[in-house]
Parts: C-alpha cells; structure tokens; sequence
RNA sequence: CGGGGCGUGGCCCAGUUGGUUUAAGGCGCCUGCUUUGGGAGCAGGAGACCCCGAGUUCGAAUCUCGGCGCCCCGACCA
C-alpha cells in the first residue's frame, strides 16, 4: 500500500472536541471517520485491523466447530413480539416500512436465530451446533461516548450455542472462556484483560464479562489477586464483596471496558419460540442455548486506549494494519534521489512478494522528513524501515521497531529474510 | 433523558460590552523557486450561506428567542 496514493491523510491535529483517546488517534491517524455521534466510518487503515480481529475471531472459532453465517440487520416486529422485547428493549431501534410494517434493527440476534435453527434442529443428534456471526448491530443508546466504545452502530460478533442439556453447555462455557483469551491474546490485550463476574444471567446466576483494564473504561471491576479474576462493581456485593472464587477479601479496583461478554441463556428464547428436540428416547425437551458476543470495534479503540504513546498508536503485531511502514528519504540530487527511489521500490516489491505487508511512503520531495517520520509513528505499524542516501553508503536499510529507540542497519540482500 | 461546555474556509482557531471586518492568523491545498534524518523556507494564489430560522437595529459573527449538531458529567445500558 502506497502512501501517496492512500485515499486518507493524516492530520497534524487531533480532532479538537474529541477528548478519548482512540477518537483522537484514530481520527488523526486516518483510521475512522466520525458521521454522527456513536456511528463511524472505518477507512482503509481502520478496516485493515478490524479485519484482522475478524479474521482471529474466525479462527478460534472456527477450531471449537463454530459455523459463520450472516443474518439480516432489518427484522420484523413479529419476533420481538415473541419474546416480549418489543416493548422491554429500550435501546432497540425500531422503524416503520413503507406498509406500516413495523421493524428493528438488529441490536442481538436472538430471536433470528432461534427461528433459524429451529429450521433444522429437530433431534439430539443435530446437537450440539455452534451459529456465529460478524455484523453491525443497532442500539440506540441514551448516549454514545468516548469514540468508538460505545457506538449506536457497531460491529460485533455474537454465538449462539445450542446444547441437549446444561451440561454440555456448562462444558463449551467453558471452552468459550479459553477461546476468548487466545483471542484477547492475539489483539495484544491478555495482559490487561480479566474474566469478571457480571450481571445479566438469566438462567446462570451471573453472566461473564471479559473486561481490559484502561482508565478509558466505563465499568468498575474488583480483581482478585490470587486467582486473577474479578467481579464487576454492579454485583460485588451480592457476592460478599469477595472473590467468588477464592473468597479473598482484598480486591483491587480498576477502571475497565467491557471487550466482550458471555451468558449462559438455557431455555429463556427457546422456550418462547417453542424449540425442542426429541432425546434419545422420543421425548421432547427444551433446548438449551448460549450466547457469547465480542465487539470488535470495541476492540480496536480498546486496543489504541492500551497501546499508544505521545507520538501516536502502538499496534499489536497481529492487528497491525500493516507489518512494515516503509519510509523513503528523498536526496536534492537527483542521480542520488534515483538511487533511493529504486532501491526502495526495489524492497518494497520483494516485502510485497514474500506476503509482508508494507505501507510504503513514497511520497517525494514536497514530503518533508520529519513529516514522514511522524506519520510513521502516529499510524503505529511494528515496524519501520528507512531507505536513505546515509543508509544506501553502506548498502543498507535502516530497521526500528515502533515504541523503541534502537536502530539498526540491515544489508539490503538480507531485509527480505530479516522481516 | 437531566446538567455543563462548545459551534467561524477541509483542520486548529482570533474576533463576541453591535460600527476601519472588505471576517484576521496558522495548518492543509494550488503555482514557482529553494530545501531534505524528526511535522522546512521564500514569493504568489484559491478557498467562508460566521450551525439553522425568526427577531431587535440605520447596522448582527457579535444582542434576543426558538431549533439543530458535537463533546463531557450523570442517569440508562436488553
């Protein structure tokens, strides 16, 4: 990818009434565009993460027999009917068609998917089944705020789980709760995220929150030293104001974002939609259901709130938009400038070839170092390369990581091998 | 939904006890020259329904009323 012919610039300023900081970088860096409140654009930079955590989500899931399908956005009144949310979901937006129809805008995908599996779950033995998707949802929030974090529009990936008994869905609970760590990890934000009780189970006493500990973070959590794990502000003393699962009585309070969330839903949408199955022996019984959402724009701004510094974002290596931001320094002497200029186009097509990802500023003369440079920090890829006449001297290319100050020199025959 | 702040070229903003404002400056953009290891310099140029509407006035970016939008705090968050 070029940067002189990138459809978004950066910007020398931040946005001036944005106070959060992934609205800020984000924007600055050309990431996201702001339409109205709490609804965003992802440009090319911001879509190649969300992508890459799209991508991640997939695999994990896919690995613990998850199958992707893609439900519609705009569902009718009927089946929030059903279920009685209709009139119970404040945040959901509801809309009339051109007969008076009335409709919503997806804000969870329950009462889709239930209908949809009841299509072709009808005996224990098409259980258990695992039915994801990666797609906008729609809440009307009293109030959108800190950027991306909490939008009117965003993207999430919800699971359903269906299960022949409790069991067996405590069972992929559990696995779910390891999947989501591998995917936290991967994102670069194992080391501040903690599995927290929550509120909001229905059939579970509790649900489970994964929350990433930033002062950007809306909800409270207490963790628990020993164990590492907490208990969200809204249900600590419910809980003894103890570890549910140590008992340990000294908790650490921190401020923190809710990445992602699981629940334990047992009959509570089947029941309504009338979706059973027949067991082993011809008798009907209720399905029992799961759900597990992540948001993953939730993600990427968690991730720039974590991970940045004065200069700009720090990106983890596995959602970087791109692997390698390559700089090229232009010479006033033109043979020179030559020489710079195919020797950088030189590495940047090698990168290409060997499937590295490079951003490659390859913007001349008007472009001026010090800019190229700043813009390599403020867009935050892990790694920098910098092709000049000084680097060239000694037949070389110039490598610094994101976040270090260390450079080093690596001969041009060998930074293909190097990367 | 309650409270607070803000709204002026694409961006950051000055101006706001009404009148030398023909709305200033910086960034960015266009032309030319110069410059090239941390957001360069000089010269020239383009770009503004001053958020919208109504009102007060000889005169409104500036005052009044109404509306809209954005941010922040709170409430809310199936």
């Amino acid at each position: 990818m070029r940067l002189s012919t990138l459809f978004t610039k950066t910007s020398k300023e931040a946005p001036k009434d944005e106070l959060s900081v992934n609205a800020r970088l984000l924007m600055q860096a050309g990431f996201i565009d702001k339409l109205t409140a709490g609804v965003y654009t992802y440009l090319p930079l911001g879509l190649r993460v969300l992508n890459k955590i799209a991508n991640i989500i997939r695999e994990e899931i896919n690995k613990v027999g998850g199958q992707e399908i893609l439900m519609p956005s705009l569902t009718p009144k009927s089946i929030w009917e059903t279920t009685g949310r209709w009139a119970s979901f404040d945040a959901l937006f509801r809309l009339a068609g051109v007969d008076n129809k009335e409709y919503a805008l997806g804000a969870t995908h329950e009462e889709v998917v239930v209908p949809l599996a009841k299509q072709h779950v009808f005996s224990y033995k098409d259980l258990p089944v695992y039915i994801y998707q990666i797609q906008d949802k729609f809440r009307n929030e009293k109030r959108a705020k800190s950027g991306i974090l909490r939008g009117r529009e965003f993207i999430m990936k919800d699971l359903y789980s269906f299960h022949v008994n409790e069991e067996d869905l405590d069972e992929y609970y559990k696995t779910m709760q390891k999947v989501y760590f591998k995917i936290f990890a991967r994102c670069g934000l194992l080391d501040k995220t903690y599995l927290t009780f929550a509120a909001g189970g229905s059939f579970a006493k509790y649900s489970h929150e994964f929350q990433t500990i930033t002062p950007a973070g809306e909800d409270e959590i207490y963790i628990c030293d020993g164990c590492k794990i907490a208990v969200n502000a809204e249900i600590l003393g419910e809980l003894g104001n103890k570890c549910p699962n140590c008992g340990n009585q000294k908790l650490q309070p921190e401020k923190a974002i809710e990445v992602g969330n699981i629940f334990k839903l047992g009959t509570k949408y089947s029941e309504p939609f009338g979706f059973a199955y027949f067991d082993e022996a011809g008798n009907k019984r209720p399905v029992i259901m799961g759900c597990y959402g992540i948001g993953l724009g939730r993600v990427l701004g968690t991730v720039a709130e974590v991970s940045h510094d004065e200069s700009g974002l720090r990106w983890p290596k596995e959602i970087a938009p791109l692997a390698v931001h390559l700089v090229t320094l232009n010479s006033p002497d033109i043979e020179a400038d030559n020489k710079i200029k195919l020797a950088s186009e030189k590495i940047y097509r090698e990168l290409e070839a060997s499937g590295i990802e490079v951003l490659f500023d390859d913007r001349e003369g008007e472009t001026s170092t010090g800019e190229k440079f700043a813009d390599a920090d403020l867009i935050g890829c892990p790694i920098r390369l910098v092709v000049s006449e000084r680097t060239l001297e000694q037949d070389s290319v110039e490598v610094k990581k994101r976040g270090e100050e260390k450079k080093e020199l690596v001969k041009l025959s060998h930074v293909t091998s190097n990367m």
